[in-house]
DNA sequence: GCAAAAGTGTTAATGCTACACCCATGT
DNA sequence: ACATGGGTGTAGCATTAACACTTTTGC
């Protein structure tokens, strides 16, 4: 590889000297319902990992971002657009798919309960699970999950890693970041809120104190409106005053 | 391509079916010196951006993961190993490199004074250069890079953005992980500390409150020893009780 | 003694937790 | 009337910020 002049040059210029890894993105499609962490996974009809559940993805197209490749992923197999969605972290261990050599970025997406629905409908082959990552997961250890039903399922590939990363960074944006609120509709109730939080968390908050921290943050805006047919007092509903006009 | 079956495969399985990115990593080696948070830049010397300075980087080989590959940039590039590296973020704008479709996955080393100039010594084409990114810069904007004589220069392909997230990664970790001691070397005065923090916060900090958050902690071992040298009262050196024995 | 920076003590403000209590609704 | 959860007030605790002050060194 004839390096001439400088004893180190910046780079070997030219990436077909190499035989090339292939990039796919994944997407990790997250949403709270009935106070617990979901994911939506797919499953695998082949090997490796035959009969496993893996997150939907797909390979980056060499016309097209990132971002956009996951847009497409998510159109694609959750019929659905213009939802929040963030980068996590790319994968690339040699031996994380025994076929070939792939390095995946990592995506996360937050569904409100409807779109979530939504999707579980639009796509046949998508299936609803349960996320559990116990509190002191500290340096993202892998997430587990079961089917509503309580039975446990295998992630493909190091998709536990994932899963598990994604709802450490969920944690820690909670605070400082509107994560919250893309988990629900446009109008919801303080509780509503809090059980977003206590399901990310893994942890119950006092109601008081959740309360005044959130309208302190001055990101709520109060709706005058107020739930309806329940059997108690009916929680006024608020919207979120930034995104999701 | 034949999709046979399900109306929708999990993916199309074999990547040689299209044409493939290429992966590269690229490196932010960070320091704090003088109070000043520094970059080490290397210069290109033809185009694109010819006589620009880019972030020290290489192409991902098929037989190494990510991390490896940031090691190796590492040796390569600084002749250095055994540095606290961790990734950044991955950038894959469609032309942000106009020769090839190019996704880079970014890594900040953090170095000590010391490793900091042993790289700038050990390898003749690395520069140094002071990092300017105003405080608030909420959602990761551009980093600009300066000589130590305040001499502004321009950053390659997307490397300001990329710089940009590494300070505002290093911030938000500030608090709440040992960042701040891997760019120290292995003893040091709690006023160092205060000053790596305040170079990359850009902000100036109480002294006496400071110093009781960082010893409420419980990282910090005194070592009974005191800095020398200096015409007034001779602070006690504090070890990290962590990382690097 | 003086200058300079290390290191400590005190007070005030702030934010969070816990708990008690009242309010509005459906049955 | 009562059960249920929404919503508010208050007091206590812990954390942090600000400032004044004392200590130790070199000159």
């Amino acid at each position: 590889m004839g390096a001439k002049g400088k004893v180190e040059t910046y780079e070997d210029d030219d990436p077909r000297a190499y035989e090339q890894p292939s990039v796919t993105v994944d997407l990790a499609l997250v949403s709270v319902r009935g106070g617990r962490l979901q994911v939506l996974l797919i499953r695998r009809d082949r090997p490796p990992y035959d009969g496993g559940w893996a997150l939907p993805g797909g390979f980056v197209r060499i016309d097209e971002s990132l971002d956009q490749a996951a847009q497409r992923v998510l159109r694609d197999k959750a019929r659905m657009s213009g939802v929040f969605m963030e980068q996590l972290y790319s994968f690339g261990a040699v031996d994380r798919d025994p076929r070939w050599r792939v390095i995946t970025v990592a995506y996360y997406a937050l569904l409100d309960e409807q779109r979530f629905e939504q999707a579980l409908a639009a796509a046949d082959d998508l299936a609803l699970f349960e996320v559990i990552v116990p509190w002191p997961g500290e340096e993202g250890g892998p997430a587990k999950v079961r089917t509503p039903e309580g039975k446990g399922e295998e992630l493909a590939f190091d998709h536990a890693e994932v899963l598990g990363m994604a709802v450490k960074r969920l944690r820690g944006k909670l605070d400082y970041s509107p994560v919250g609120f893309e988990l629900l509709p446009k109008e919801f109730t303080l509780r509503q809120l809090q059980e977003v939080h206590e399901a990310i968390l893994n942890v119950s908050l006092n109601k008081p104190a959740f309360r005044r921290k959130m309208l302190d943050k001055r990101l709520l805006q109060p709706t005058g409106k107020f739930e309806t047919g329940v059997t108690y007092r009916p929680a006024e509903l608020y919207r979120f005053i930034g995104r999701k006009g």
